[in-house]
RNA sequence: GCGAGAGUGGCGGAACUGGCAGACGCGCCAGACUUAGGAUCUGGUGGGUGACCAUGGGGGUUCAAGUCCCCCCUCUCGCACCA
């Protein structure tokens, strides 16, 4: 025993021992109440940040509370080790990317999250780039083939230059790629799909089935789906006779339609401008709006242009001949790729109507600001009365919005529709390091998945990677080169690789069953362990991450194998550990590395110190002098234990005997207020700040020594804060723990439990206000009456001084804690 | 523009259903022990050196407002030509 408080020694003895005694192992066991706590596990980079440490912080402590609280807690980590960095390691230093990888695993693994003491059941490590994780990839990519959920387009897709690969609508902020930061190109090209639109209205729905989600995740999400419900109509082109089919959420505005925008690659376009003089400019047009930038086509500051194809349609409700443009602010990917123009009801069809002069007409009218079509200088865009809307006219427009839509169903000219935002998931990718798109093509039978039973389809090792010209593997003539499983001709291989998205979409699931290999994992450990009760992140994968895991689960669902709906039930994003108000960077300098901070003060501090500084959903100031705050209260609470630790040995802790003692009821409070603290919102920095509170109380209590009678309450104080130190700090509890003369593990000793009549107070504290101002306190025996409060507050020297011999109005008591004595 | 969240000491942050604003920590000041301390311990610490003013600003409700209501300002994040 060691009276100094040497860090190094206590957590690499503990580390050892949880290691050894395989403290954290689990398995499933029913007569025991699950719970599957989860952080977004890491890509590894070659060294871990204060995010990541943050981030395993929060979750170690939920997950060590729990266990503590009696729970079979599933707490495992793991690798999402696919990726471009391991590529891009490659190309610049020749490191082969397997290599790289999974030597990052290791030094991060066994150098950086081993010594920051979490509770990891590491026999359920997943490794994303392991053949044994990733075959079940591609088996799931076939199963969703079969089913029509993958499936090969040719369409434009977003092409990010730097990282030669194409990326996921989900990947483009801004038009820039999310990792690179490069302006996305616009490329056409032929690519695998997942049909997440499929599941489109049930991943909106269950929004509101995730209660334990922040709000604005769950905004977010829907922002994302984007569902819009209207009507499609019919808009038959004068002279051709063929159909212009507009979307609508506006059909209440039909008759208000004076011309007709389409996009610039709307399919229809040529025949409506073939042989007229307006087809040159036109097309001048079309081009020069093709070749800019998506990025710089979709900025909202981007001016609305457009041009008159000379092409005129009839709006099919009042057979009106409207004009048809081509506007470049017509996305042809939503909707039908051609709108309806209505200038006095939205805004962008006003300002391009007074831009090129085209007519203005009001089909809702607002009885008080009474609208008319040549004086507005805005669109009306609320609700109204319809008006110039033939039998329509008279009706509330919401009121016409239905009878509008069965309207146009009952002619035939149009139908009711939905329509999304979300855009079907592009999971090809042509680069090297990922997992193989199960899939050959043969000249004869076409694209054949590859059969089961020859997964998985392994990629290969010994590629040379160049970062030039096309996808690694399409330069290997040994992957390319394959055998056609229907007709058994000569074929060759798909040689683009999944999004690593794929990977992080299921792994939660894997951990159930990590070492399964007949099936991505075992059904009924999946049933026992699954959903994930606490998952915690980053707000980074609001979409991305979150929407797409679970599309997967519902997928997996529907295959047959999982029973729920949702894979994450609780959802904590964690804010960012930043320094001098900004995010740590290299570029700023103002990077802290976790590695430095584990030498000088330990895991523990660190722990304590990031859960200490702010609530777990805010962003974290880093302080320097903040860890030296942690430090020195870790000192403190060994100090005081080993000064007491020989005399409490023996000696058995206070029970119901010691009410009334103010020790002990500070001991239960704290008892109270950190469990409540935990239990409600995570709000670990309260929880610690009640610890400190009862630190320095004992520092009060035992200052002029301790008499032996005064043992059992010190040792009860004892007990429990190191008891409820135990999430925060494992290693120092530990210790300590073990210094009580306990034997087993503090790991998975019972949480305590707080005695309520040992919180009861003696005494009263009673605040005396006149009109509302402090003006005194007082001290009564508990349980005292509210007239009792009231006859003593009215004969305190203080409130008298204050009345001047004035008859109280009013005196209101607040019943054990205040009286006001209103003159 | 729309949506979400937030504005409290020198700083990070407390204050659960309206009831002592500033818990706890950092920093700072003073003292103790010391040859010495950037170690440790003890005390103090919103402003103004009286009864007053203070939770972004302005109104309101209430005996009582950081907390509830109305108006305004600032910041952060997300979405944003979606028809």
């Amino acid at each position: 025993m060691d009276e100094r408080y040497d860090f190094k020694k206590v957590e690499e003895r503990w580390q050892r021992a949880w290691q050894e005694q395989k403290t954290f192992t689990v398995g499933e066991d029913p007569s025991k109440k699950k719970y599957y706590c989860l952080e977004m596990f890491p890509y590894p980079s070659g060294r871990i940040h204060m995010g990541h440490v943050r981030n395993y912080a929060i979750g170690d402590v939920i997950s060590r509370y729990k266990r503590m609280r009696g729970f079979n807690v599933l707490h495992p980590m793991g690798w999402d080790s696919f990726g471009l960095p391991a590529e891009n390691a490659a190309i610049k230093h020749g490191i082969p990317p397997s290599k790289w990888t999974l030597e990052n695993i290791a030094f991060m693994r066994d150098k950086q999250l081993n010594r920051l003491g979490l509770s990891y059941d590491w026999d359920r490590e997943v490794t994303t780039c392991l053949p044994d994780y990733y075959r079940w990839n591609q088996w799931f990519f076939i199963k969703m083939y079969e089913r029509g959920l993958a499936y090969k387009k040719l369409s434009y897709v977003n092409w990010c230059p730097s990282c030669a690969t194409v990326l996921a609508n989900e990947q483009v902020e801004d038009g820039l790629c999310w990792r690179c930061g490069s302006v996305v190109a616009h490329k056409e090209l032929e690519q695998w799909f997942f049909k997440i639109t499929a599941y489109a209205e049930e991943l909106l729905a269950c929004c509101d089935k995730l209660t334990g989600w922040p709000e604005r995740v769950l905004t977010m999400q829907r922002n994302w789906i984007g569902k819009s419900v209207g009507v499609e109509v019919d808009f038959l082109v004068e002279g051709t006779g063929e159909k212009l089919t507009i979307f609508t959420t506006r059909q209440d505005t039909l008759f208000g339609v004076t011309f007709m925008s389409i996009a610039p690659e709307h399919p229809m376009l040529e025949a409506l401008i073939k042989g007229r003089k307006e087809a040159g400019e036109v097309r001048a047009f079309v081009q020069r709006v093709l070749s800019e930038d998506k990025a710089v086509r979709t900025d909202e500051k981007q001016e609305k242009e457009g041009v008159f194809t000379g092409a005129y349609a009839v709006n099919p409700l009042n057979n009106e001949k409207v004009p048809v443009w081509v506007g470049n602010f017509v996305l042809m990917e939503y909707g039908t790729g051609a709108i309806m123009s209505v200038p006095a009801h939205d805004q962008r069809d006003f300002e391009f109507a007074k831009k090129y002069g085209l007519p203005v007409r009001v089909v809702i009218q607002n009885a008080e600001k009474g609208l008319n079509a040549g004086t507005m200088t805005e669109a009306y865009t609320e609700d109204g009365i319809m008006a110039g809307s033939g039998k329509f006219d008279e009706l509330s427009n919401a009121n016409a919005k239905d009878k509008i839509a069965d309207f146009v169903e009952e002619r035939k000219i149009g139908t009711r529709t939905v329509n999304w935002r979300l855009r079907d998931w592009g999971i090809s990718r042509q680069r090297y390091w990922g997992t193989p798109i199960p899939i050959v093509y043969c000249d004869t039978c076409g694209a054949q998945p590859v059969p089961e039973k020859d997964l998985p389809v392994l990629l290969p090792l010994d590629v040379a990677l160049t970062g030039k010209g096309r996808s690694p593997l399409a330069e290997s003539k040994s992957f390319r080169e394959a055998v056609c499983p229907k007709c058994g001709g000569a074929a060759r291989r798909e040689t683009d690789t999944m999004d690593t998205f794929v990977d992080s979409s299921w792994y939660f699931l894997r951990y159930c069953s990590p070492k399964e290999d007949g099936a991505p994992f075992d059904k009924k450990a999946a049933g026992y362990w699954m959903s994930v009760d606490q998952y915690i992140g980053g707000i980074e994968h609001a979409v991305l991450h979150l929407l797409y895991a679970r599309f997967f689960t519902k997928v997996v669902r529907d295959l047959g194998l999982f029973d729920g709906d949702e894979p994450f039930l609780n959802l904590l994003t964690q804010g960012m550990v930043i320094k001098d108000g900004a995010k740590m960077s290299k570029s700023k300098g103002n990077v802290v590395d976790p590695d430095h901070i584990l030498s000088k003060y330990g895991a523990d501090t660190a722990r304590l110190f990031s859960l200490f500084a702010a609530p777990p959903e805010r962003d974290l100031e880093w302080s320097d002098q903040g860890v030296d705050g942690a430090y020195r209260f870790l000192h403190r609470v060994w100090t005081l234990v080993y000064k007491h630790s020989a005399a409490l040995r023996n000696v058995q802790p206070a029970g119901p005997g010691a009410r009334g003692d103010t020790l002990f009821r500070k001991t239960h409070l704290t008892i109270k207020k950190v469990t409540e603290d935990i239990e409600r919102e995570f709000h670990f920095n309260t929880a610690i700040s009640a610890l400190m509170e009862m630190v320095n109380e004992l520092y009060d209590y035992t200052s002029g020594g301790v008499e032996d009678r005064q043992l059992p309450v010190l040792r009860s104080a004892i007990d429990a804060l190191t008891l409820l130190m135990a999430p925060f700090a494992p290693h120092f509890a530990e210790e300590l723990w073990e210094v009580l003369g306990n034997t087993s593990s503090i790991a998975n000793a019972p949480w305590p439990h707080h005695d309520p009549e040992a919180i009861v107070a003696s005494e009263l504290t009673v605040v005396v206000q006149v009109n509302g101002k402090v003006r005194s306190k007082l001290t009564l025996p508990a349980g005292a009456a509210d007239k009792e409060l009231e006859a003593a507050a009215l004969a305190d020297s203080k409130v008298i001084e204050f009345l001047q011999g004035k008859q109280p109005k009013k005196v209101i008591v607040v019943q054990g804690k205040l009286v006001n004595v209103v003159v």
